[in-house]
RNA sequence: UCCCCUAUAGCUCAAUUGGUAGAGCGCCGGACUGUUAAUCCGUAGGUUCGUGGUUCGAGUCCACGUGGGGGAGCCA
């Protein structure tokens, strides 16, 4: 195995012979017999500075392929640096380009937007920024196993692929073999997805949800965590029409257990990152968002705030100065500026509301005694809003069945789902967390497209 | 999908009421230096997003298209 920057940096074994392979960042030339070469590898956000001595063999030949992007390996000694930035630095005694690098390099030793990086997907990987991305992105994933295989909540794979067209989520992205040109049709004229592959009309799913619930019902505790496919025309920073979500399903739990590991699940990932993250985390403090270091120890530290949407209304009817766009009346869902005051203005945290009327959310949530709300529970967060969004299910058949129908569902079309309900029922919850949000959230990227390696959204499926 | 903004050198941007296309960074050449996105001097680099229109004349004004950004809705 290659050794890796990161190591090296911490090593305190001056005079001990080292290897390292990456890319170059920078070369400084001096003319008096020697360069200072910059190294990274992508295992951390800092470099390694290279000292290359004009007599070491082969340097002429090499030095000036030496440019920006090239993959180098070196061999040399390890040494305390003399100079300020840098602990450690390496005095090279062997120098073999691997890759050489043209000087019409794209990513090159400056600044660049984000939307100009955005379109060099395949290279932007190798900037400081979408390196730091990568590494809080692979931290926060491992983080969430840990989090619930510790608590012992088994991982259950949902199916990407999709025939009930019920998950009611948003608009699917149908799959089909069919020929599109001249596709079967029936003896209304329209497409008969009876000759498709799957034998009836198939999507990407938009949720695991329904499927991962067959196995609460089973195992107990589970979760998801995998690709969600949403063909929404939405234009925002906040979306993407392929994106990873969290789904975790808990057996024998009201909405207060619910709420109650939503929150410790979120405090437990921020702590992991400014623990485990904590040069990357720097990273985006300085140069990304200064608020973000302080917002998440914030967090980390601190209760979120819960009050029901009731109270929630009447919190927001007190706020005469907001001069809010859209009414605020019990029964209307709350608007993006209503969240944000909420979480922004008022409370300054994270904030979880509950408790929502029934009218405005999804069928599988349980009603309340009231007959007016559900079990359901939003996380909003400063400057994303929803990031987490989850309930109670109605576990009774009875009442699950009369809410399909008073909303024109069919209920046939629901029936392995009813049949949970059926053949020993129990009280369950759980909610959905947008994995590129909390990404988002945690490290102050503006715009999601920014916080996965390759965006999908309207108009646009590069790389 | 709706509203607003926007597209000029490899990148980031400038160009006055419509009148010969400019800078910084990068590249290349040179100078200098235990340097830190080094610094200094110089060279090269352009079908001003596309199509059409107005005009003696369009980077600039108008229409449509496409890409990008911000906001809204939908949601995670």
């Amino acid at each position: 195995m290659t050794p890796r920057i990161k190591d090296i940096l911490l090593s305190t074994d001056f005079g001990s012979e080292v290897m390292t392979r990456g890319w170059v960042r920078s070369r400084r030339d001096s003319k008096s017999g020697f360069c200072f070469l910059v190294i990274n590898d992508g295992s951390c956000l800092a470099d390694l500075q290279i000292i290359v001595d004009e007599s070491i063999p082969g340097y002429h030949e090499s030095i000036g392929g030496l440019l920006t992007g090239a993959s180098v390996e070196i061999r040399g000694e390890l040494v305390e640096s003399p100079a300020k930035g840098q602990n450690v630095e390496v005095k090279a005694t062997e120098i073999h380009l691997i890759g050489s690098c043209p000087p019409e390099y794209p990513l090159q030793k400056k600044r660049h937007s984000f939307e100009f990086l955005r379109e060099i997907a395949h290279l932007r990987p190798r900037s400081n920024t979408f390196g730091a991305i990568s590494r809080v992105r692979n931290r926060l994933s491992f983080a969430i196993h840990e989090f619930f295989q510790s608590r012992g909540f088994l991982y259950v794979h949902t199916p990407i692929v999709t025939s009930s067209d019920c998950e009611g989520a948003g608009e699917m992205f149908t799959v089909t073999t069919l020929d599109m040109e001249n596709p079967p049709k029936d003896s209304n004229g329209k497409v008969d997805f009876s000759h498709d592959f799957f034998g009836k009309r198939s999507h990407l799913t938009v949720s695991g949800q329904l499927n991962v619930e067959t196995h609460c019902l089973a195992l107990g505790n589970v979760y998801t965590f995998g690709p969600t496919f949403r063909a929404e025309n939405s234009n925002t920073s906040r979306h993407l029409a392929e994106f990873w979500m969290i789904e975790p399903e808990i057996a024998f739990c009201d909405l207060g257990g619910d709420m109650d590991l939503a929150e410790e699940f979120l405090r437990h990932l921020l702590g992991v990152l400014l623990e485990d993250c904590a040069a990357d985390m720097k990273f985006f403090n300085d140069r990304i968002d200064n608020t973000v270091l302080a917002t998440l120890e914030h967090i980390v530290a601190s209760n979120f705030e819960r009050l029901s949407y009731t109270e929630a209304i009447d919190e927001l009817l007190k706020a005469k100065s907001a001069n809010f766009e859209y009414p605020v009346k019990w029964g209307l869902d709350l608007q993006s500026e209503h969240e944000r005051w909420l979480t922004e203005k008022v409370f300054k945290k994270p904030v979880i509301l509950y408790d929502y009327p029934r009218d405005i959310k999804a069928f599988y949530m349980r009603q309340n005694e009231d007959e007016k709300t559900v079990a359901a529970m939003d996380v909003l967060v400063p400057k994303i809003g929803e990031i987490i969004g989850g309930s109670q299910r109605e576990d009774r058949h009875d009442v699950l069945v009369a809410r399909m129908k008073e909303l024109d569902l069919n209920p046939d079309d629901y029936w392995w789902y009813l049949d949970l309900r059926r053949y020993g029922s129990v009280p369950h919850a759980g909610f959905g967390l947008g994995f590129e949000r909390l990404i988002q959230f945690a490290t102050g990227m503006q715009n999601i497209r920014d916080v996965i390696p390759f965006p999908r959204v309207p108009n646009n499926a590069s790389f």
